[in-house]
DNA sequence: CGTCATATTGACTTTAGTCAATAGAAGTGG
DNA sequence: CCACTTCTATTGACTAAAGTCAATATGACG
């Protein structure tokens, strides 16, 4: 059930039979969550971390105009709130984008892994580092890159993201957001999030129908993106 | 040397005398930067992070075209890039605003403290977490914030920030960026910028003048930035 | 006093937002 | 399968926010 932080954790170096024992043991509740629910909610003080086992989850904040933004995208093995653990209230929420399978494993279940198994806690600690590396990323998107680049990149990332976690099939994966999550994700309107998307299928780079997104060109893509898959 | 840390830490939560002592006598290498130095190169696989003793440095990443985009402003008592333990590589630079001092602290010093005191290792932990916390609110504001919000958002943070380590004088305390800096920050032209700010001061919600910002009015800025101080 | 960096202003262009209408797609119940 | 509702995508016309370029001021400093 907890395969797919294994596989993520692996990515950071490989574990032992032991500790890949240890995490598939963790208790976890398993709870599944339609499209549009709330996860957790901004404010609370959970005592659990949410790890996504299937689908895609962000989070996200509201502001007081009713507009949202969409801090992060969840994948599968992402731990989405791990940092929870350290707030005593959370500043964000975390909402399903689609039909989600999550696992909520205590906070307390997590520190008896990591006293126990010190490479897992650094492996969490690593996760953690990650994850901040791609905020900055996205915040060098929000900031610096026009919205049809800052698309170019999303896809881009999400194209290395996915694929880590076996969800590519070649250069196409599962997108199952609509434009408005999108609009949310870029930081512009919706209007405008359609109008990006066009031109990115006007110039080939990229295909988007249904919930399918097909990279045409990697490499072009991640050149009018300014995409360094290092950070990854 | 390492008083503005100890200052910091004890926000989270009383430390003891062996704790402080601890900390003190943390091995570190004081240094001075100029304004403008990079203290730390994007790309590198640093062995020990940078604690801000003084002045006012920035993380930051350069884009293809030249352009700048700050991604969190560090005053004195934060660890600047705590998180590069567990990167391999940098993603981003660190540079320095003002003149600074720094202690550079081995990775494995704060192992070992980390280690001997697990009340620390919480500490740190809970300080990467609150810098992740304004990394989202940043976020938040370059995507979903118009630059004139994002401004009076970053001062009513800076604010606070710089009362919780006694660097401010009631609501006054010291700013000394360009307004080429405070563009790159909030992700606008420096014309741009200079209106915005032309434009706070005609609404006599601050004041910038010299090198100190006054904000005139707390709870009128707080509000037209949306600011919500839970997140600090 | 002259030099360089920073700040300010004006005129104009580009990017993105808003409002409103229309077109498509997906899901529902009969 | 069809009629209907609803959500999503697309388009056009217009407005607003922000960028660019270039000139001018202002200030710090040797």
């Amino acid at each position: 059930m907890l395969y797919p932080l294994v596989r993520k954790l692996e990515r950071y170096g490989l574990l032992s039979e032991h500790e890949v024992r240890a995490i598939q043991s963790v208790p976890a509740r398993l709870q599944e969550h339609e499209r549009g629910d709330d996860i957790v909610r901004q404010g609370d003080s959970p005592s659990e971390s949410v790890l996504i086992v299937s689908g895609l989850a962000c989070r996200f904040k509201l502001l007081r105009g009713g507009t949202r933004q969409i801090l992060a995208l969840q994948v599968p093995g992402d731990f989405a709130d791990l940092h929870s653990m350290y707030l005593r209230v959370l500043d964000h929420g975390l909402a399903a984008l689609t039909h989600c399978k999550v696992a909520r494993v205590s906070h307390d279940a997590i520190r008896a892994l990591s006293d126990s198994y010190p490479r897992l806690a650094h492996a969490f600690a690593w996760d953690m580092a990650v994850d901040g590396a791609i905020q900055r990323e996205w915040m060098t998107s929000t900031g610096r890159r026009t919205s049809y680049q800052r698309a170019a990149h999303l896809f881009s990332e999400l194209l290395l993201r996915m694929r880590a976690v076996g969800l590519t099939d070649s250069d196409s994966y599962e997108l199952p957001l609509s434009q408005a999550d999108l609009a949310d994700v870029f930081g512009i309107s919706t209007v405008h999030a359609n109008r990006v998307i066009q031109d990115l299928r006007r110039d080939r780079l990229i295909t988007l129908q249904g919930k399918v997104l097909t990279v045409l060109d990697v490499e072009r893509l991640r050149d009018v993106a300014d995409f360094e898959p290092t950070y990854l």
